[in-house]
DNA sequence: TCCTTTATAGTCAATTCGACTATAAAGGAG
DNA sequence: CTCCTTTATAGTCGAATTGACTATAAAGGA
């Protein structure tokens, strides 16, 4: 490899490296954030835990490649597959992050809502959603992806309409506040929290229909539905300012 | 290039890729936020403008790659090289973006002050500075990785304290303000601006010096320097409301 | 029939923000 | 030297937002 190499496609400049995606999968079920992992079958980490993925084929992009992971592990298909957020985190690519060779991972958040059933399909030995906090000892670099997918997640809820994501597509107030309350990891005030999630434009809109009691008891909640806005104007911050 | 496929993996799955790193720099030079481009010495695209960048060494991660690449178009380095902000964008992957051969790109945005000269050094054919709204028509999809910095640059701005990294190492409030009023393309109220970059905890401090006059007229203005916070609380919105 | 839980509507004071006014300290033009 | 323009910096003031609460109604369960 001479030092002196022009920009281009020097044959000597150029390394093969294998490219991966991997997926943090987050859901939030029974009042816990939890995170999608699989069981590895094979060599290294065989028998540990760890982010759904796999390798980026010839003939398509990390993000088509990263929604065929999901659609794979999570038997999201049709209706479900659009009622889900993906979006890129970063890359990892530090040599050694794999021991056999050098692996390029392109890291996804996905947000989903609370989903019937994971799968354990295709090549994973077994799936099953862990609530974030329980999600250490992970192969490879895999816990450090999670803990930035999900410090992206909690700040993401602040400035973005992402709540919805979790949500299913008719959801009460009480329950898109549960989303947050669980996210962020602090209580909220309810009357406070909805002035604000209503007074934002685009960011849930009422459903034209009758409402419905959820959780059994309590007085009856009416049902919103996402909006069409993407950010939110001003932020809805988080208590005591952390960003850590 | 080791054309043995480890074990474990499956050799169907695995592709061989090649990984690059692109780089958005930013910089504020006479009130215009310019970026640097090179300009293409060898097919694809010669002659053409594109981002600087290279390929991904073996034994280095993208992160170093890019502060690599960095040195050598800017002439960064020692000090300076330490007042300089580097942050990961994305990854560009889709196939075909290179007419050549499957190529992923790491792209990164780069902030730096304004520097004394760029270095058309090493291996570009010429590196210079472009007002931001003059670059279209670059290599690849250059065009869009550089729309996809700049709104990154500019919502960071709102909730971080990237501002000061286009500034040098002492400056005064007002050329902190023309930063934002640059990079948002804004007129913004000076008092407004000082009370809450001045309310807002670590954002700057005050030098221990004397101040100084800085662009000839006008009183002397006090001088400070980037504090040791790295995100705003409450963050400082632009005007508007916009995020397109 | 209580009692607990949840939804929803208000109130109120403290804080923040946007739009201004005012004053001081340069440098340049004449 | 004397305006005049430009910039820095200190305030003011009313509107809007926020955080902390209170109040009331409508469930379901014991």
């Amino acid at each position: 490899m001479s030092a002196e190499v022009p920009p281009g496609y020097d044959p000597y400049a150029f390394e093969p490296f294998a490219v991966t995606v991997d997926l943090a999968v987050f859901t939030v079920r029974e009042h816990v954030l939890q995170a999608l992992l699989i069981e590895r079958g094979e060599e290294p980490y065989a028998g540990r835990w760890a982010l759904p993925g796999g390798f980026v084929r010839r003939e398509e992009s990390a993000e088509e490649a990263a929604r065929r992971e999901l659609a794979e592990e999570t038997g999201l298909s049709g209706p479900n597959a659009a009622r889900l957020h993906l979006e890129q985190l970063r890359t990892y690519s530090d040599p050694g992050r794999d021991p056999r060779m050098r692996v390029v991972s392109v890291a996804f958040a996905a947000l989903v809502p609370d989903l019937p059933e994971p799968r354990g399909g295709g090549d994973a030995t077994g799936a099953c959603w862990r609530p974030v906090a329980d999600c250490t000892g992970l192969a490879f670099d895999h816990d450090r992806i999670l803990a930035d997918a999900h410090e992206r997640v909690r700040a993401k809820l602040e400035y973005t309409c992402l709540g919805t994501a979790f949500c299913p597509a008719a959801f009460t107030l009480g329950e898109l506040q549960q989303v947050y309350e669980t996210v962020w990891g602090v209580a909220l005030d309810r009357p406070n929290f909805r002035r604000k999630v209503l007074a934002s434009p685009g960011f849930v809109e009422r459903m034209p229909n009758a409402p419905r009691r959820t959780g059994g008891r309590g007085a009856p909640a009416a049902l919103y539905r996402a909006g069409s806005a993407a950010t939110l104007q001003p932020p809805l911050m988080r208590p005591e300012g952390r960003t850590p």
